[in-house]
DNA sequence: CACTCAGTTCTTTTT
DNA sequence: GAACTGAGTG
């Protein structure tokens, strides 16, 4: 295999590895302004950025030594983006792409500059990541409001929303470098908040959106810091744009504005499902107008067979009257409809009828069971308890990726780095040296050293350890552990060859409280229940991955997520309470859970479970586009 | 102890 | 809309 290319004049350069872009994406990737992508479902907006980063480092339009930023809001799609970027450049340039979150982002410029805080901002240099539950804002505003300081009396205080006082009063604005003058209860408790947080004991506690504030304050205040990083970052790019929040984009705006680094927003403002999460109204649209960015549309959908784009071309539209109509360039496979509502008279038919069909299906058009997934608005459980003993009879294991192995999700502890690592090595022990596990192992590897890219006889080195452990291994370990106890040596052996200080080094969290100890026991008991099912290593390594599983899910955690066949169990009025107080977001979340779907949607309702009259305008949307309910015996 | 009632949670990311 | 919690009451 030969490496991608070091340099290619721009007007040479070829998207890497994709037969081809659509002109839009095309534009977006060779841009030299601000953009603001509006990038539907299936648009591709992941491959357009790394082609764009693909794009920049190649044809030295971000030349050395500057970098580009890549900001992202969840783990996995900094990862996923950082992953393509290594695959598509020559590892010099890959080096000089930083994917992040944004609180990986905000709370690195806390670490590094956050001493030079002004004194009444300034955490302990080793403060504590606070996450708040609803009863720490109410004890607070109840010891505030007894405070023997409060000038505003109890009342004043005691009436500010338990709900909204994070929003409206600790993460409101920008944070003034003299602190709040205490005008009236709400900045007095405001500002009281932040001087608990900072001060009230040995070691400050901070929240992220906390640290996105003072991450801004420090470098409106810092103008070295500023400049250093618009220097240093030629390019930013920020993905699943439409959920920033109000402290996050005032960030980018202090760091960038007026600045020769050029942005790149990139996202879906119809798939805005975490308003609750303090996401702002219309960040395109600040974003266009505070810096001067062009919003262009992608109009391809490469995910979604033509049917169902133009379905959901009709619920785009009651979100955004003027959303393009995305061409569809994925081929239908199935020949009857795409979509229907099923109506069940029982919870209990239905789960039967459910599980034939998908047994059914899998056979008719060769299909896994994870080409298949079954959406819930929430309380999985609740509907896995049911449906879970019907696909078990028709020889489908379900999967709740919501479920607890110990303290964690399981959804969730598949992302752990931890978890990530041990599989890797696992998956290694038992396959063939060569192809994407070895490549990946030995790049995770070289990262846990900090072994440079460039490094070729330690890479060499590294490659021969890696390679001897696994085979050494494998034949210690022939069979996959039966017990708990033996699961846990398995993952100690693991961890010992990876170094347990450098994975503390490399994966910060892992050395503060009992957190390292909660992967290695959620690790341990999904690692033996996976064994379990299971008679060889490979057999234990899917089911622990759940790649031979029928995944079910709420419809949250399937954003960004694809699958041939989506089954929304549950389109009713108690499932989705929240649509009469905010038809907007629920709409949002309905879009979300039809698009995961490449070829059919079936939604099903039993009256059992509630009635259909608040989320009419729902069924509504679905009979403009010509979707048939059928009564299912 | 059994009851009522009012209030809350449902959906969630992040080192 | 349903299921739960906690405070207060008989």
């Amino acid at each position: 295999m030969s490496l991608p290319p070091r340099r290619v004049p721009p007007g040479d350069w070829q998207p890497v590895g994709v037969h081809s872009l659509e002109p839009n994406a095309l534009t977006v990737v060779r841009s030299a302004e601000h953009r603001s992508v509006l990038a539907g479902p299936g648009a591709g907006k992941t491959e357009l950025l790394a082609q764009r980063a693909a794009f920049l480092l190649q044809t030295g339009a971000s030349p050395a030594p500057q970098r580009i930023l890549a900001i992202s809001f969840k783990r996995d799609a900094a990862r996923n983006l950082a992953r393509r970027v290594r695959q598509r450049c020559h590892p010099d340039h890959a080096s000089r792409f930083d994917s992040l979150t944004f609180d990986a982002f905000a709370k690195s410029l806390v670490d590094r500059f956050g001493q030079a805080l002004p004194n009444r901002w300034r955490p302990t240099a080793d403060y504590g990541i606070l996450f708040p539950k609803r009863a720490h804002w109410a004890d607070f505003l109840q010891r505030a409001s007894l405070a023997l300081d409060n000038p505003f009396g109890q009342a004043a205080v005691q009436g500010l929303s338990v709900n909204y006082f994070e929003r409206r009063h600790v993460l409101a604005e920008r944070l003034p470098e003299a602190g709040w003058t205490s005008g009236n209860a709400g900045l007095w408790a405001g500002q009281r908040f932040w001087d608990e947080q900072l001060r009230g004991a040995t070691r400050s506690h901070l929240t992220f959106p906390m640290l996105s504030r003072l991450a801004e304050l420090l470098v409106r205040v810092n103008a070295s810091v500023r400049n250093a990083l618009a220097l240093t970052y030629s390019h930013v790019f920020m993905d699943e744009f439409q959920d920033t929040t109000e402290a996050q984009f005032d960030l980018v705006q202090t760091i960038f504005l007026g600045m020769p680094t050029i942005l790149t927003a990139v996202g879906d403002n119809k798939q805005q499902i975490m308003r609750f999460a303090l996401a702002m109204d219309d960040p395109f649209g600040a974003f266009e107008q505070t810096f001067g960015a062009q919003r262009i549309p992608l109009l391809s959908n490469y995910r979604s067979s033509p049917e169902l784009v133009r379905i959901q071309h009709v619920l785009a539209q009651a979100l955004d009257t003027s959303a393009a109509h995305p061409q569809s360039k994925a081929a239908a496979s199935i020949s009857d409809a795409c979509c229907a509502i099923w109506d069940f008279s029982s919870v209990n038919t239905e789960a039967q009828a459910l599980a034939r069909y998908v047994a059914s299906q899998m056979r008719e058009h060769q299909l896994q069971p994870n080409d298949f997934v079954l959406l819930v608005r929430q309380k999985a459980e609740d509907y896995a308890r049911v449906l879970a003993p019907a696909f078990a009879t028709a020889g489908i294991p379900l999967r709740n990726e919501a479920a607890y192995v110990g303290a964690q999700m399981l959804q969730e502890l598949l992302t752990e780095p931890l978890s990530e690592l041990v599989l890797l090595i696992l998956r290694l022990a038992c396959a063939p040296r060569g192809g994407l596990t070895w490549i990946e192992a030995q790049h995770a590897l070289a990262n846990l050293r900090g072994i440079a890219p460039t490094d070729d006889r330690a890479r060499r080195v590294l490659a021969q350890d890696l390679d001897a452990f696994a085979r050494r291994f494998i034949q210690q370990h022939p069979q996959p552990p039966e017990t708990e106890a033996m699961a846990r040596a398995v993952i100690q052996e693991v961890e010992a060859f990876l170094g347990r200080d450098a994975l503390i080094a490399a994966h910060t969290p892992y050395g503060q409280g009992g957190w390292l100890a909660e992967v290695e026991n959620s690790l341990a008991l999904h690692l033996q229940s996976s064994a379990v099912q299971a008679t060889d290593w490979a057999a234990t390594l899917d089911a622990y991955e759940g790649t031979k599983a029928l995944p079910l899910m709420t419809l949250h955690k399937s954003k960004g997520l694809e699958y041939h066949t989506v089954i929304f169990i549950g389109l009713d009025d108690s499932a989705w309470w929240s649509f009469v107080q905010d038809t907007v977001d629920a709409t949002a979340g309905f879009f979300v859970a039809f698009t995961r779907a490449k070829q059919r949607v079936i939604f099903t309702y039993t009256p059992q479970r509630g009635a259909r009259v608040n989320i009419a305008p729902l069924y509504g949307l679905l009979a403009t586009a010509g979707v048939q309910t059928i009564t299912v015996a």
